[in-house]
DNA sequence: GGATTAAGTGTAATTTGAACGCTTATACAA
DNA sequence: TTGTATAAGCGTTCAAATTACACTTAATCC
């Protein structure tokens, strides 16, 4: 392909890193991977990979998250792009970061192992190659920020959860803790959670109800000017 | 240069599109032009230009920012990389926005006219080319987000301002009206304004008094743990 | 000095958010 | 079988924030 417009530019390598996220014993996981190339091979990294002339850069996320995951259909977002002139050692490369959502659970971790990645604990992420700390620390902004005001969490959990879980979800993304009561007095009144009536009792003698996030409610209730606040 | 360590792998051009926004008459405007070059030469665009070897991302949109405007030293930051494939007519170009929020009263027009470009009213935006409606949507979204919880309106007024016209910012901003009363009330509570003996009697017989943000005083305020929020 | 215009001001009612402790269901051990 | 231990589940009170709402004032112009 030659340029038929635009001529004497400069073109740029542009990779795209995925931040993707799980929930698992009550704390907020990223999973991190050893890189597989120089410069810097061997050191952690976030999954990524560099974006093909026949693809959309959100296909490259998506296929790169695919690669590392096995996993189709996810949630998924841009974070943004990362353009510093020295950013990778290698040479100049144009990032855009994107984060995921997964249910940890779901994970099938083969995959995983090949590229030797595994899932770290947010609050004790190693020191990451490049700018990828940055991007980590930006994914939590935006995630926070979100989370509070659209249902997104739900993504990181199996479709039934219990009450208990979901509020640890929250108090990880929060990084701070939560009133139960009030916790549970806003999801009611929200009224978007149907309840199972099976009970979870792996963590406790008297078990908790599962829940299920109903979305075809969800979304009437939005059109009806519901806001969702967590 | 040559490729040391990433071979094989496709590069793009990568451009950066600004979203120059301004506050005018009560309405936010955007700053559009007449674009220079084919294809789609002659319709409505975005100040845009490519990205060159020598400069980061966020330097770059600096640089096309200050061809547009002579200005320099603005609020400007990323609002997201755009990708598909064929977002760009041209050929393939991945482009970055980046939003501006500047005091339309200082601007220079000269350096405007010579690319054709003017202030329209937001809710008047023509049909831009390429997905640069997007982008200014995207932006909008933004915006509304974040002037909630941040003082960055303050970019789009000059350093004194009345308090009506605070308020009819705030009002385009949101789409929305605001009550009068409990907007002052709101602001004074936050006590990060500081008022001035002189008037502007512009619009109005009895004249409001001018006001200015007080950055250090916000700086402090926020240290103690103030939340800003309008 | 009377009319016009937008600026400026306070209070009551409602809603929302925060704080707080006891009871219940079940498993397991004695 | 009874007792004990564990986390789940549940309601009320108080404070704070938000909303709704109407008259007075300063200055200009005629």
């Amino acid at each position: 392909m030659t340029a038929t417009f635009y001529q004497n530019k400069d073109s740029f390598l542009v990779a795209a890193d995925c931040i993707i996220m799980g929930f698992h014993e009550n704390e907020l996981n990223i999973l991190v991977s050893r890189r597989q190339i120089e410069p810097l091979k061997g050191g952690w990294s976030l999954m990524g990979g560099f974006v093909n002339a026949p693809e959309s850069i959100d296909e490259a996320a998506e296929r790169i998250f695919g690669e590392f995951t096995g996993i189709k259909d996810i949630f998924m977002e841009q974070v943004g792009a990362y353009g510093e002139i020295n950013r990778d050692l290698g040479e100049r490369v144009i990032s855009i970061a994107y984060y995921a959502l997964v249910n940890i659970d779901e994970f099938d971790t083969s995959l995983a192992e090949k590229y030797d990645a595994r899932w770290v604990r947010l609050t004790q992420l190693p020191e990451l190659v490049f700018d990828h700390n940055k991007m980590v620390k930006d994914t939590i902004g935006i995630l926070q920020r979100k989370a509070a005001v659209k249902p997104i969490g739900f993504n990181l959990l199996g479709d039934q959860f219990t009450l208990p879980t979901l509020q640890s979800l929250y108090e990880s993304i929060y990084q701070e803790s939560i009133d139960k009561r009030n916790f549970r007095k806003k999801l009611m009144t929200m009224d978007i959670l149907e309840k199972l009536d099976e009970k979870d009792k792996s963590s406790s003698k008297k078990g908790a109800f599962y829940y299920k996030f109903n979305k075809e409610k969800y979304d009437q209730l939005i059109q009806q000017g519901l806001h969702f606040s967590l």
